[in-house]
DNA sequence: AACAATTATCTTGTATACAAGATTGTTGAC
DNA sequence: GTCAACAATCTTGTATACAAGATAATTGTT
């Protein structure tokens, strides 16, 4: 099944926002984005609309829609909101995760920690977020799934400048470990509180969230 | 500021949508819904992305949108996730409240209590959401509000049914005054504890909610 | 009569045309 | 020179026209 030329343009609009193309505020010119993609401006009206549902974009009626970039306000309360989202996961994962989850999980670590022992920052970054989908996952429950990969989603680029800082990779790993077997062993308040404060952005880490935002 | 044709109907089509109008599947006519609205297709066409991207339709492309009524499954599913946000936004809540939160959480309780007293379920729907809204409001977390807020809407419909039945009315109300003294004392695991049971689906409400399903 | 293939029709997706509100620039009065 | 009002231009929102894929129907063959 092919997707419409409206969803790529989405698509290739979140990518620029994501990488920061778009100064906040900026407005997205319908037409002067139409002649770049080489299209009319239904798909691009579609594209940005989009945008907007997502929260990357604000349209005020009969002006335009211009993008929204967080601010470290907004970012914090993102952060939090996921921590939760993960706490919950792990809450429902600690009871429900089958043994195959486990092993998943397990494996998904394993390619954590080889990121790690080779310093690979940007393989870390990857498998990172396969081993949270996993716990995701073995949530059992497909909304709370998709609202986590949803929100993972946003913050991509925000988690991938966290790691650039020395002696991150190796914490995050080691809180790993204990998320592993706080899920073996089925206790969901243990996976519940280690994984809320492996995600929020607290301490050293508000200051390495802040320092990156200016980069 | 004047809302947008396209807008009214994604608003309408909402409506109608949780109003159970349309059947789980049954497909979104462009044209038929331009006809009936009196509107060209493409304010409609605006309308339906609307819907889908607020997980109330389906769209295959080249297909049409088809409308997507939650099942028993999902329907737990959101109760579930509903639950663990009002959780954490009760988490937040129960440190960061401010005194005139609290004031206004204790005012909207009042209000419950009174709906109770008189027996007006109606009523009662009006300022339970109220006041679990003066919740959201305290964690003090504009991005967890938000999507607190979403899910709720999304729910409505449900949570109405559920106040149909026999002693429910009460019940809910005996756990509000004991949420709203776990957020005074700042009780924050006591503050969670008791909201996540408060929405969770469990015991005779599963019972309440299915049977609401086939009327 | 049943099945396959081709054609007709219908529906979505995109392009273009038009309408209406918003912004900006100019002109005129004080 | 400044402010206000009007006009010109630009941009969004809606309507219509066209293109392409999907479904249904019809016809031909076995």
């Amino acid at each position: 099944m092919e997707l419409k030329r409206a969803d790529q343009i989405a698509e290739q609009l979140e990518q620029l926002v994501f990488k920061g193309e778009y100064a906040d505020g900026e407005r997205l010119d319908e037409i002067k984005l139409a002649e770049h993609f080489r299209v009319s401006r239904t798909p691009v009206r579609e594209a940005l609309q989009k945008l907007v549902m997502s929260g990357m974009a604000e349209q005020i009626p009969r002006r335009g829609v211009f993008v929204r970039q967080p601010g470290p306000v907004e970012l914090i309360e993102m952060f939090e909101t996921m921590a939760e989202l993960e706490a919950a996961c792990g809450r429902f994962a600690a009871v429900r995760m089958s043994e195959g989850g486990l092993d998943r999980l397990a494996k998904a670590n394993d390619k954590c920690r080889d990121a790690v022992e080779r310093g690979d920052a940007e393989r870390y970054y990857v498998e990172n977020e396969a081993f949270h989908q996993e716990i995701y996952r073995g949530a059992a429950n497909s909304f709370l799934q998709n609202e986590a990969l949803r929100l993972q989603n946003r913050l991509k680029p925000y988690r991938r400048m966290q790691l650039r800082f020395r002696g991150r990779m190796a914490q995050s790993l080691s809180e790993h470990e204990a998320i592993v077997e706080a899920l073996r062993a089925g206790d969901t308040e243990k996976a519940a509180n280690i994984l809320r404060s492996h995600v929020a952005v607290q301490g050293e880490k508000f200051q390495q969230l802040m320092a990156g935002l200016k980069g």
